[in-house]
DNA sequence: GTGGCTGCAAACATTTTGCATAACT
DNA sequence: AGTTATGCAAAATGTTTGCAGCCAC
């Protein structure tokens, strides 16, 4: 469906280009969570081509649309990034396998209602990371 | 209580030394959540200098070590860094001021046991980042 | 045709690393 | 004395910016 890139563009006043909508499939294709230098590969993989600095331009706008979100995970390296979705969401990062798994829940929900009841604050954006081992890394170092 | 310090670090085999302990001391002063530059000038105040290899250096050690933490606040910028609390907490960060708001409570064991449960995830630490508008803010708003 | 967008290259900021010297134990 | 930690400089990494030409509108 590629009417909701074209449809938001235009509705902000920005043009629909070759570039933008590479980024947008190859934002579409992966799992979610990308480096913008794995995004950049994803889009060489469709045969497109993107420069860094337009990718970046590219994901900003993307961003100030509402389209995509980068997050930082709690360690050193890169921002990662991934399609915007409506629902809240929290990351759970496995310090053993690298892995980082991508939950859905009212946990999200609950902690807006915590800190905006006791804490007098409008919440606008929740990120919630947990570091730790995933529950295959456990098993492993059991066994 | 300079103590813990030079416990902690002879306990690992490490040594006790000038830049260290200026660090240490730079870093009870503040109130958290100071980039790697602005501790370099707080240590400078105190009358000491360290050079910005050594100060990661020294960081990276005390995380190890367990006595202080590191957290990127979802947005752009560096590391921020504070001295490890026993406590749980989180963040609070205004996007009108600016401001970093540091609270302790439940929240976070309550984070920690629904991934725990729910998802077999052995958290480790618990990052969460709550991006809005303080109260204060809010109210300058209206008026 | 025109102004926004892209690609290129260079600048920037943050963090890391190699190595000779200094300092803790 | 024996190492470990420091400072300096240089590199690595991630991201931003200036600018001439191109392309969507």
């Amino acid at each position: 469906m590629e009417g909701e890139l074209d449809r938001t563009l235009r509705a902000h006043g920005h043009r629909v280009t070759q570039p933008r909508r590479a980024v947008w499939r190859a934002l579409q294709a992966g799992s979610g969570h990308r480096t913008v230098d794995e995004i950049a590969t994803s889009v060489a993989a469709i045969g497109d081509e993107i420069d860094t600095a337009s990718l970046y331009r590219t994901l900003a706008l993307f961003e100030e649309l509402g389209l995509a979100r980068v997050s930082r995970l709690g360690d050193r390296d890169a921002g990662r990034w991934e399609l915007a979705h409506p629902d809240e969401h929290f990351h759970l990062v496995c310090q053993q396998c690298g892995d980082v798994d991508h939950h859905v829940g009212t946990l999200v929900a609950q902690i807006r209602e915590h800190v905006e009841g006791d804490h007098g604050f409008a919440a606008d954006q929740i990120e919630l990371v947990v570091n730790g081992r995933c529950a295959g890394c456990q098993q492993a170092a059991v066994s």
